[in-house]
DNA sequence: CCTAGTGTTCTATTTAACTATTACACTATA
DNA sequence: TATAGTGTAATAGTTAAATAGAACACTAGG
């Protein structure tokens, strides 16, 4: 797994997980795979992964259990809650941004719609799906 | 100055100063304050201003005249491509992660405006502007 | 009971970022 | 020419993140 080297490594690897349970690769009450194995999946230290997971257990989106693996909380509101924070926090971060470089309301949603809209094209012309 | 520390200080730096330079606090052949002075005001070490300084003068953005100062480019149109390239960069994030949580172009859309909508409303409470 | 698979914890080491401090190079000006 | 203000560079020390390696604790199944 390629890293983004300005963000530390064991932040990235919630968001990836974070993902996973977002798109439904992960489900509530679902085996991650060992430790042992994520560190060699993602390659990075067990230490590492051991971070990422213990701050997860933390918060409650996964629970451990000792000798048997790491799942995914069966509580679903807590995956509810999680995404629609999640998706807050790219809002706010994309709002703040652009506003402080000078971009009006309008403009923002104006920019993103166009954005888009290239993407769109630009991704018609490789796949007709 | 409050720091992210979860992104390098010399990376928030550089993004600060294109700020400036985005709203017009910092226009075109404007001078810098010393990287001494900056080092105060930002509450950081001279050498952490100087990587960021560094950085930007390596890309055009800024002009150093030993023994005078730092300044902006004279250089506009570096200045717009500049802008335009972060925007870019906000754009293509935020589409990236809200479009890994799953939620379809539309919905990426919407919830932008909910967002902004809300917010409106809330900085209506504070202040009658 | 033994073993394989799992999570957990610890120590030691490396690396990048940041800091602290000092020195050097250049410019303007009194 | 002396001095103050500026950028530049080098050295040394600190800290957080990440790594490497080992040990410990628990579970399941033969």
């Amino acid at each position: 797994m390629k890293f983004d080297d300005k963000i530390p490594i064991y932040y990235q690897i919630k968001n990836y997980l974070y993902h996973e349970m977002m798109t439904g690769a992960l489900k509530p009450g679902d085996k991650l795979p060992a430790v042992r194995q994520l560190a060699v999946d993602l390659t990075v230290n067990v230490n590492t992964v051991q971070r990422a997971l213990g701050e997860m257990i933390t918060e409650g989106i996964l629970e451990s259990q000792r000798g048997k693996g790491n799942f995914v909380t069966m509580n679903e509101q807590r995956i509810t809650r999680l995404k629609e924070q999640l998706v807050m926090e790219q809002l706010e971060r994309v709002y703040e941004q652009l506003h402080a470089l000078n971009l009006t309301d309008e403009q923002i949603i104006t920019s993103l719609k166009q954005y888009i809209a290239q993407r769109g094209q630009r991704d018609d012309q490789r796949v007709s799906d």
